[in-house]
DNA sequence: GACAAAGATGAAAGCGTGTTCATTCTTGAT
DNA sequence: ATCAAGAATGAACACGCTTTCATCTTTGTC
């Protein structure tokens, strides 16, 4: 209690700033609360003595009362991650513009997700959540979250996904793989590539499985062989060894589709340092991602982008509607895919 | 009110679960205060209650009368960082397991400090703040969070940091670059490098600062010439660039020193594809942090490493120490740096 | 079996804010 | 000058929880 009566004697409540402005504590409230009806002048008048007791109204009590806690809650398996750490960085800086802050929450990497946490968070009553964790269905987090939340999960499916959570409506995301993907493909052939590899990501991730299996119906479209699908989880380790197994111990392919951009250093790596292999003029590579990192020069990635700002804005957009209007119809906006094309093919 | 309704309807209460356990509502907040005096088949089945009804303590209701959030806030520039994003991982998982939730507030790239962005924060009532930007005075931080909240910078000075905020008192984690910049000169000296580059990182970083300080005061103790010192700013692609004019418009040099393990990368990628050099052959490569990437084989860079897990450790224990002891004589704790020696020295 | 100490319990007060609702003040048209 | 309509105002209540305090129940000891 002794802190709290430090903290008591440092912050200014609204009740001080009235006092000291010779107003109604109800006028301070209306001051920092834009459409409340108040005289300008008066409301200058509060703002400015706020000001010089650096009063700040209390997220806590507002919440509270007003049930909006001003918090979006992100969970997310992995920061380090360069495609979450973008994803997150953006999404923050665009949610911070109106007003939200972000609560950071870590599942473990194995994408198992904790009973616990999910109730932990849900203590603080964030107003979103968005999940990065493409494996847990919409229901699971709705019923912990008492459906009064909205949620949007980050994933790159489209159909799989809205089966797996049928029966609840929500607002989606959605990104169409396919035109990077044909991008990709056509331009491999035209390099004249034909055994192709498809290096996966975690085998739980809906994304992953959406775009092995867009892969594969776009390989099959064009009359070329099904790609030889080798087991992987996102990670640059993985990639490595499953890139120097398919050499080693298999029969080595023309091109590596790998499932994300960090899965395709790794592939370059183990073809460049320890096959002895070159990139692009042995094996063409393709990453999925975009990531800053893609266009370092050791890797020169060619690879196929959802352009993120567009990603991010759309994710926002739905977001702020949402808050505006819990009981609308559920929105949905798709995204597009290109290939950016750099030194890996061709 | 609408979705007000909603949320009350979705969300229980204590009285509610009190009413449906038989129990006072008083009962129901001590079955959730594990220190709190009360009779353990009576708390089981009020918790077992709880669970059925999906009931969990409203933080923001919990803050208000408490005066702890559960709340640690964390101001950063840049999430894409890799060494940022480490950091923050890290510290969210180990600050969960203690039971608090990041809340995460972006800066401008610049350093810059929006005012507001403190105010707002400041609403959220954090128990605690960690500051990633490191020209930020702790004494602009105080100031705005009424001093009443402990204050945690991440920067690697020592004595320089401490002057600049003279007068404050608070906890410290201090970094010896010493160490590992030793090392890295002894290996550098022991194979020949005579003439060595240093690439900074921003201008405003009290990191960049003592490493480069501390780099000359080295290179001098051991006879050696002083650095040629290079702006950056951290980036892959300013480095990028001071590499090629090092080389193309000054005089070159044995070795290159970077501020951070990306900086390092872009030299490295400057030199082999760009000025056709071969590291380590032709130019030595020390880096800064020891990020993951570090390890990748296009890269295995030598860097100087401050032990993640180490330091995270130091800076919860250190939060934790404070909240539980908020008028304790400022702690104190300092890390060690060393060499990770990979391939780009010899 | 009596008594003190310790533990368990619930009523009431309060945390800092937003929001009704009834009242007062202003404005503009007649 | 008068009146209605609208804007501005403040008292009171509510939000969901923890904590104090006084009361009641249990436990341990001689």
């Amino acid at each position: 209690m002794n802190d709290r009566a430090e903290k008591k004697a440092a912050r200014a409540t609204a009740d001080q700033v009235a006092r000291a402005a010779n107003v109604s504590r109800v006028a301070v409230s209306r001051a920092f609360n834009p459409n409340a009806s108040l005289k300008p002048e008066k409301r200058d008048r509060i703002l400015k003595v706020a000001r010089e007791l650096n009063y700040t109204p209390d997220m806590a009590a507002r919440s509270l009362v007003t049930g909006r806690s001003h918090l979006v809650g992100m969970i997310v398996p992995d920061v380090c991650s360069p495609w979450e750490s973008q994803e997150i960085d953006a999404l923050t800086t665009a949610l911070q513009a109106e007003g939200f802050a972000t609560l950071l929450f870590k599942v473990k990497a194995d994408f198992s997700m904790d009973p616990r946490l999910l109730t932990y968070m849900r203590g603080f009553n964030p107003d979103s959540v968005i999940a990065f964790t493409e494996n847990i269905l919409p229901d699971v987090l709705c019923g912990f979250l008492d459906r009064a939340v909205p949620i949007y999960v980050i994933y790159d499916d489209v159909e799989q996904f809205a089966g797996a959570a049928s029966g609840t409506l929500y607002d989606r995301l959605l990104v169409r793989q396919k035109n990077g993907i044909e991008q990709a493909v056509a331009l491999l052939q035209g390099y004249g590539a034909r055994r192709i590899a498809y290096l996966g990501g975690k085998a739980q991730s809906l994304a992953n499985a959406e775009r092995e299996r867009t892969l594969k119906e776009t390989l099959a479209e064009r009359g070329m062989d099904a790609p030889i699908v080798l087991a992987g989880d996102y990670t640059y380790d993985t990639a490595y060894q499953a890139t120097l197994d398919l050499f080693r111990v298999g029969d080595g392919a023309d091109a590596i589709f790998a499932a994300n951009d960090v899965g395709a250093f790794g592939a370059i790596d183990a073809l460049r340092h320890e096959l002895g292999l070159s990139v692009p003029e042995d094996v063409k590579v393709v990453g999925f991602d975009d990531i800053p990192q893609a266009h370092w020069k050791s890797y020169n990635l060619t690879t196929v982008r959802i352009d993120l700002e567009e990603r991010v804005r759309a994710l926002v957009r739905l977001i702020l509607m949402r808050l505006r209007a819990p009981d609308a119809e559920p929105f949905t906006e798709t995204l597009n895919t290109r290939l950016i094309v750099r030194g890996t093919v061709g």
